[in-house]
DNA sequence: CTATATGGTCAACCTGCTTGACTAAATTGG
DNA sequence: CCAATTTAGTCAAGCAGGTTGACCATATAG
């Protein structure tokens, strides 16, 4: 119980601390795909794959987050059939909002642990976690 | 994202325990109802207010339990308009193999810490909850 | 004992997702 | 090198789970 209501905070606070930076128009879905197109970018079907849902819906996603401003299409460099999804200049600032907030939430928390507890606090929460599974889907 | 990785996580895995035990007609979000109705049961604006769902939509999920067994409507004892929503004893039978499923996958992990890791753990999640809220939104 | 607030329902609709059928490009194997 | 198959993506239709808005019946307040 106490793991969940701390991700749903977590996920609550990142999510209003984005909107209190001007982005108004994401919901916490998008963050999950932000995660997967920041950096190098992806195709729709490994966006697909990240948020496990269809190639179709996150297709349909994608145009949203075109439209808005925060991702752009490109070729995909080695596959003509393939388009690369990567985040334009907003995307990116978007990203940094998120992680500031998330950062802002949990530093009162990380101040107040030794470096022992945070080691106890991240193994135990790594023995739990499926890598790569964020987002929850019910 | 250790923290929304290891909530999926669990979640998952009481999903699929909750399945194993042969409740294939239910999803996650049916058990986060379940939390609220079980002990001496809710009306249906309490559900709507614990899953932060219009009274509308809780509604048509409790339509949903009846139909499948897991719920049933009973008059309220104080208020004619009211009725209330309890679980069956195959809604509390649910309950039982969700929690035993949450305690095969916590269980693991509780036996190799020490009181005092159980602790830090337990503070630091805390710290982060905000009560009452578990279902996550987006 | 009227006026207002509250619990619940009915009906219409919207959004995000699914399934299914399809095209174009890439890959595989004779 | 070319036919067969796989893979990336799109189009279209439909569904599930939610929303808003209007409404009735009972409860509560002045």
């Amino acid at each position: 119980m106490l793991l969940l209501s701390a991700a749903r905070a977590l996920v609550d606070d990142i999510d209003s601390g984005v909107r209190a930076s001007g982005f108004t128009d994401l919901r916490p879905a998008h963050g999950f795909a932000f995660v997967r197109l920041s950096g190098t970018g992806a195709t729709t079907t490994e966006l697909a794959e990240h948020l496990e849902i269809t190639k179709q819906a996150a297709s349909q996603m994608a145009d949203e987050l075109i439209r808005k401003g925060y991702v752009e299409r490109r070729p995909h460099p080695t596959d003509a059939r393939a388009r690369l999804l990567v985040l334009t200049e907003k995307g990116q600032a978007c990203t940094r909002a998120a992680d500031a907030a998330a950062a802002r939430t949990l530093e009162p928390l990380a101040a107040s642990l030794t470096p022992d507890q945070k080691a106890t606090l991240r193994t135990a929460l790594t023995r739990l976690a499926t890598p790569g599974r964020i987002r929850p889907i019910w």
